[in-house]
DNA sequence: ATGAAAGCGCTAACAG
DNA sequence: CTGTTAGCGCTTTCAT
């Protein structure tokens, strides 16, 4: 594998610049260079080298996508739809799994950076000041996905967070529950977290539900947490109960319904449960999950087509932000009562 | 962020050797250049080009994952593992996530070789001839992480998913089981497919259970899979039916469950289930899993951990092929009979 | 302790 | 249609 160009046009008996120009498929080449020049690659088994010629070019054909956490479903379901994408358009990953972890992003956005990446797609809300000074001065295009971005001005995909929130539980109500308990994402994330908050709350203003604080709880998006915060919401006591429970994640839905059973109540006729994202596992539960359907594939393919123009410079496009519909799955875990 | 090592060492008054000395905190540099330098990087914005570096030092510090299927949660648990070290030991990971796809997995192979990734880990058993002639040829270290390698002499880190499939058969033997069928993986998957099978098979042989290929079908590992398989299997009498099933991957074995469930029947009063990885979707759903655990954090580390004694080359090792423990986790979805 | 200069492997003018 | 050559931005001898 240490064969270089050089090597290669020697053994062909030719320039180093045919063997580039076979080598990028330009024409203006006789067969006869080209036939020696193939033959030469063979028999050395040489490889290009992407390094030099990123060096070289100043362009990468990478893109850095800084994930929250590869374990979660709906973060792959992303991912892998960005990488589908990504393949098409020549493009290939940094994957920066960061965990949930400021430093570790903070850090992964330096690397990116100095891997001269050609774009960064970040799937992550919650951000600190550093992170932000680095966006305002980073010079390659940064597209949020999933998320809004937490500066004006920059590109994001994404649903409305705030609108499916209302809706939700606008069909909730709809369904004539009034005791509706929330369990939230990080309030400090402001798409996920607040937006679905705010959601929620202005949906329960609208119909004038009084607000009970005892049905509201506030935890990470994984399985655990809603497992946990149901079984708070369940302890205060029977008459307090909730008659359905609004997760703003699947994972928290499912651990929250999973409480539930386990406390040998049933699931939807004690207490009816709804998720959000529509991820994988909402189908893979019985009762099968109601819940608010994010468009997974298309979030990821029409993220990396923007970024993609962005890279290429396509001038200033209209919107900054593209928002895909959302729509209500209706299953089984939630009844009309 | 176009600045250059160039413009720092003017900007600072010095050469470009006492940058680059700065950059890589070498020592024997003074105070005062220090300073001098470190000031001009910030107030340049100064980025290092990773590309330059690795061009000069022919070393990437960059890892190639190939991953047969991002939404697959045991691959995603073992990638997160993989970067979690990957991460420790100062690599950056190129994911590869080649969805089955035979063709997308060469191209993949010939990307980060050109990418000059100091090691590649792979994560999927089916290859054909160019695949194979790749890695006899490679000249950086490749790993089969969670497969056994197709090639003699290379290395691998995983279970024996022959004796585990003979453990876990075994076991459902012991629960007074003799009508035990097996939802296998991809028989051309050597590690998983065939040797998984091959222990289901010895396991029924040594206790003289006789084999009822009705009882046998095999798909792709995935949840949809299952339920295909399971509905087959439940629809040809119900005089026929097993009192057991085993699948070969935990996705496989919900969608029995939810098959089995679907189709008005208990699991385990009607049927048992058991699966196979013990990934996050065996504690999810109800009744919760019965399982044969893969310890994937300790695989993806221990996969990460190995390849990077290859890079660095200290001598060759011992053995080739690391197996790691598997072990049965006993839950609610086999009863005994 | 600091600097000058020679590449790393490739592409792209430019010249022929 | 083909070849010569000057960098891309950095590290690293080798001097000083």
């Amino acid at each position: 594998m240490s064969a270089r160009i050089k090597d290669v046009a020697e053994r062909a008996g030719v320039s180093v610049t045919s063997v580039s120009r076979v080598l990028n498929g330009e024409k203006y080449i006789s067969q006869h260079i080209l036939d020696k020049v193939n033959q030469a690659i063979k028999e050395l088994n040489y490889s290009p080298s992407q390094i030099a010629r990123s060096l070289k070019k100043q362009k990468t054909d990478t893109i850095g996508v800084i994930v929250p956490d590869l374990t979660n479903y709906f973060c792959s379901t992303i991912l892998s739809s960005i990488e589908e994408s990504a393949s098409e358009y020549g493009y290939n990953l940094i994957v920066c799994n960061i965990a949930e972890n400021l430093d570790k992003e903070l850090k992964y956005l330096h690397t990116v950076q100095e891997m001269r990446v050609d774009g960064i797609i970040i799937m992550h809300q919650k951000v600190d000041e550093r992170i932000l000074s680095f966006i305002e001065s980073a010079s390659m295009p940064i597209l949020f996905s999933c998320v809004r971005s937490p500066l004006p001005g920059r590109y994001s995909v994404l649903i409305n967070d705030y609108r499916a929130a209302l809706d939700a539980t606008e069909y909730l109500i709809g369904l004539g529950h009034r005791r509706i308990a929330f369990l939230g994402g990080d309030l400090e994330d402001i798409t996920s977290g607040h937006s679905r908050y705010q959601g929620y709350l202005d949906a329960l203003n609208k119909s004038g539900i009084p607000l009970n604080p005892d049905f509201i709880r506030f935890g990470n998006y994984k399985q655990e947490s809603g497992r946990l915060m149901m079984q708070e919401i369940l302890e205060q006591g029977e008459g307090e109960r909730p008659t359905v429970v609004f997760a703003a994640s699947d994972d928290m839905a499912v651990g929250a319904m999973n409480c539930i059973l386990d406390f040998g109540l049933r699931v939807p006729e004690d207490i009816s449960v709804m998720g959000f994202d529509d991820s994988l596992i909402a189908s893979a539960v019985r009762p099968i999950l109601t819940t608010m359907h994010q468009p997974a594939r298309e979030l990821g393919r029409t993220s990396l087509e923007y970024l993609h123009n962005l890279i290429e410079d396509r001038g200033q496009p209209e919107c900054r932000d593209i928002y895909l519909p959302h729509r209500i799955m209706e299953r089984a875990s939630c009844r009309r009562i």
